[in-house]
DNA sequence: TTCCGCATGTAATGGGTTACATGATTAG
DNA sequence: CTAATCATGTAACCCATTACATGCGGAA
């Protein structure tokens, strides 16, 4: 289930960058985890909200207009140490393999072009995470090692799809 | 978002399989579409009530205990072919890559384990697919043409994955 | 006649998105 | 003073999962 995901990656953000507000937060959801975990920011409060009931995290200072600076709790990094060495798989779901997969039911012609279709956005998406890879600054900090290997999953497997898409097309 | 697959999963089934219930959608989902877009029994009932209230399927006969078989209706074909080549990308959520990147809130050691299990599961995911994949009699029809293809996405992603995940282990 | 499989449904709960709503602070 | 940004929250709706609930039909 991805029950979790979105309390352990607003834990985890909260213990790499403690005295964040949700408004921090949420950027920075947006910024380095938009490609792998985005939130939105009405989630985000309601989840801050029941960590804080939960003990996982608490406020440590309230600034101005209201802005609360959360740190995580002795009991939160326990849990959250606990989630990320317990891998357990969850199902995966693609929406564009449903869709190559009920492709019978267009032409022929119009399956290749969405196939091609699919091959330039995801050109274009590797390209994207190349331009991230050499722009960013990166310091040898273990946040950034481990967000430099997140990114280069990325690659990886977009390389693997790239290498797909071209075969499917000729296959088809 | 995901919005719309299963309900576009369902009636391409339909398309697919003129004649099914409610129960043998739900053996398709498991059987075929297991890796692509699993569903729960009870999302289908619904779903299926939904497409026929909106006529994108019509009950075709009544069998026995209730059984309803479905066919897709002209609207529901229009729908369903709009949506198949109309490919607008949806954010991706990987609860694994958000373990990676969180890894440095734990030892060295353990982001090791870490990695090594989820190289160790991915190459079984890969056996799997490749059983799967000589195992099956295709026939030449177009709906196992793009069944194959979609295995063969499956098994690309997955090489790339493996390649990643030998890289990140040394790189840790 | 009894059990297994066929067959459909509902209810409760949780996660996620969009839209709405409100107000304080600061920079210009 | 005024506009942009900081900052938090609520409500309505949809999608998904789990569990519960019910009953018919056919085979042994």
């Amino acid at each position: 289930m991805s029950r979790m995901s979105l309390r352990m990656g607003a834990l985890g953000l909260i213990a790499q960058y403690p005295g964040s507000s949700g408004y921090d937060l949420l950027k920075t959801f947006n910024d380095s985890l938009a490609n792998v975990w985005p939130a939105t920011q009405s989630q985000l409060y309601g989840e801050l909200n029941k960590l804080t009931t939960d003990g996982l995290i608490e406020v440590s200072t309230i600034g101005p207009r209201g802005r609360k600076e959360y740190r995580i709790t002795d009991d939160g990094r326990q849990q959250l140490q606990t989630w990320l060495v317990s891998a357990d798989p969850e199902p995966v779901r693609n929406p564009f393999l449903l869709r190559v997969f009920l492709l019978s039911e267009v032409s022929r012609a119009e399956a290749r072009e969405v196939l091609a279709a699919a091959t330039q956005a995801t050109k274009a998406q590797l390209a994207h995470l190349d331009e991230i890879a050499t722009s960013v600054e990166w310091d040898d900090s273990d946040r950034e090692l481990f967000a430099r290997i997140a990114l280069e999953y990325g690659r990886h497997a977009l390389a693997g799809v790239i290498d797909w898409s071209g075969w499917a097309e000729r296959e088809i």
